[in-house]
DNA sequence: CTTGTGCCCTGACCGC
DNA sequence: TGCGGTCAGGGCACAA
């Protein structure tokens, strides 16, 4: 389950792979559902082709391909998406849904259960786009403050966990890193958002910047699917204090880690510890 | 506007 | 060994 330090591990590894070299062949999976209705396979093969990668950038768990043209190529790894290069004319494993061959080497874009997704975007149009238009700040910019997520917690009585999961409110935060900001900032997931004080508000960015920055330097967490690169995993598994720990003692007080449905996620936390 | 629910999809895992 | 059932969850459609 990609999220935002798992995108960013990929686009820190494909960046120099990729930037400054020319698409010399688009392969696209026939019927892919990655494509759905954002574009047409006929119309993507056509404007990729022969482009230059300009720039790789990331947007909450969005992964944003600047191309020679202007225009931008995004990508959306869902649950079990995968991207990494592949030596030409390697075989493609199964569930590869996008091919882009470069001088050098290719791109190969897998995802056996297609929850991920695939847009192309005119120059000029990227921020006004639906997808990047609606995300919320970005959690490690010093430009998302507190007073501004009070300001959208204020409103909202949704549980807190629910809260963080929404795009609009902060991008990049998944199941993973919403479990472990709430227990590093000593927040129960299912206190209404509208209940937290400024100074939980502030504890709970906190311990989410320090979560998402440490689990970056690890290259990420492997709970299941994700990988960097072919057959590379993320060391941030064994830095977990709650998630995926249900029925474990928590690593703080030694009480049973309890599990409950929250936001329709299953969500780890300790009743004791998190108040 | 908000909030909650169900669906998409494949593979890993479990119990029999 | 095989086989059916269950679960994982990001984003979106849809209903209330």
């Amino acid at each position: 389950m990609p999220e935002l330090p798992e995108v960013e591990t990929i686009r820190r590894e494909l960046e120099p792979k990729l930037v400054g070299r020319t698409i010399q062949e688009v392969r696209i999976k026939k019927g892919s559902r990655l494509l759905r209705d954002t574009v047409s396979a006929a119309t993507l093969q056509r404007n990729l082709l022969g482009q230059k990668i300009v720039a790789l950038g990331r947007r909450g768990k969005y992964l944003i391909f600047t191309l020679g043209s202007g225009d931008f190529l995004l990508i959306h790894l869902g649950m079990t998406g995968r991207l990494f290069t592949a030596k030409q004319g390697e075989p493609a494993p199964v569930h590869t849904h996008l091919r882009l061959s470069f001088k050098d080497r290719d791109l190969l874009l897998i995802d056996p259960r297609t929850f991920g997704r695939v847009f192309w975007i005119p120059a000029g149009r990227l921020a006004a786009h639906s997808v990047i238009g609606s995300l919320g700040p970005e959690p490690l910019d010093p430009a998302c403050s507190t007073s501004r997520l009070a300001d959208q917690f204020a409103r909202r009585s949704i549980a807190i966990k629910a809260a963080l999961l929404d795009q609009a409110v902060l991008a990049g935060v998944g199941n993973i890193y919403a479990d472990e900001a709430c227990f590093r900032a000593g927040v129960s997931p299912l206190r209404p958002a509208k209940s937290l004080t400024p100074r939980e508000i502030q504890a709970l960015l906190r311990g989410l910047r320090r979560v998402l920055s440490a689990s970056i330097a690890a290259k990420g967490t492997t709970f299941r699917d994700y990988q960097w690169d072919a057959g590379k995993s993320g060391d941030f598994i064994g830095k977990l204090k709650v998630y995926g720990k249900a029925g474990q003692p928590c690593p703080k007080c030694g009480a049973k880690i309890k599990r409950k449905v929250v936001g329709g996620r299953s969500t780890c936390y300790c009743t004791r510890c998190q108040k």
